[in-house]
DNA sequence: CTAATTTATTTACCTAGCTAAATAAATTAT
DNA sequence: ATAATTTATTTAGCTAGGTAAATAAATTAG
């Protein structure tokens, strides 16, 4: 395998992990985090919108609000339509977000703080070269 | 979360996702061949060896080479240290091993195709200005 | 030489993605 | 207005990673 497949994709297994890990603290996982981000930015959202934005098959996203619900960072209430459920912040969520953005700020600046910015643009420039 | 990440983690799936797509004219899975690429490429290989070099855990490789073993790419055979476990590529993934190694070349090219040798060596070396 | 420790593999179970197919509500075509 | 199609979600089951703990063989300490 090209060596560049290799490292990229063990430096994303890597990151996630490492996300895992930061994200203990919080009693979350890292796709968990993901979709209260996503809440957090643009409010209530259908599963639909959740899953178009995160680019992700609608079942894992299912799985994930659903195990979000129960654990009390989320409600799930019926659309005015009546097939879409409407995912929106629990009260929780939204008092224990700073924090957790906080963490994650942290992190972040922990695993890409060494590159600058232009460096960041230039590699995600490379990224988008790709295909797909 | 930072667009970096997730730039790096959607291209990361997209990867996966298309090689799996790629590999299934060979009834592989992507973490099956790369399973295979190693032993190709060292000969035969202790478990241990094979889930270090690879750099994921031991239960992930036990799984695999067992799914490996009983599809028929490979044998499993005691090693002098009775704990260990040396695989060894089958007769048929010997023979068929060229053609798939094909296939692969040319879903790098495509894959990668657009970036010059400089682009790509950019892109790693940037890629290791993040952490770990 | 026996006891304790280390090492290699396995088992059980978790998250996290995927596809294919089922279900139910809404929309479109006739 | 009914039938056919589309859309939103869910269910079932797969690969693929992870951790924690069990087992068995080898090694080290006493």
């Amino acid at each position: 395998m090209n060596p560049l497949f290799h490292a990229l994709l063990q430096k994303s297994r890597y990151i996630t992990n490492c996300l895992n890990e930061t994200l203990k603290q919080h009693n979350l996982y890292s796709s968990q985090w993901t979709i209260l981000f996503c809440l957090h930015v643009h409010g209530p959202m259908t599963l639909t919108q959740i899953w178009k934005y995160l680019n992700v098959e609608a079942p894992s996203i299912t799985r994930a609000v659903a195990r979000l619900e129960t654990l009390g960072w989320v409600q799930r209430v019926d659309g005015p339509d009546k097939r879409e459920k409407i995912v929106t912040l629990s009260a929780m969520a939204k008092e224990k977000l700073p924090a957790i953005e906080k963490t994650i700020l942290a992190f972040e600046e922990e695993m890409i703080g060494s590159m600058t910015i232009e460096e960041q643009q230039q590699f995600m420039n490379l990224l988008q070269k790709m295909k797909g």
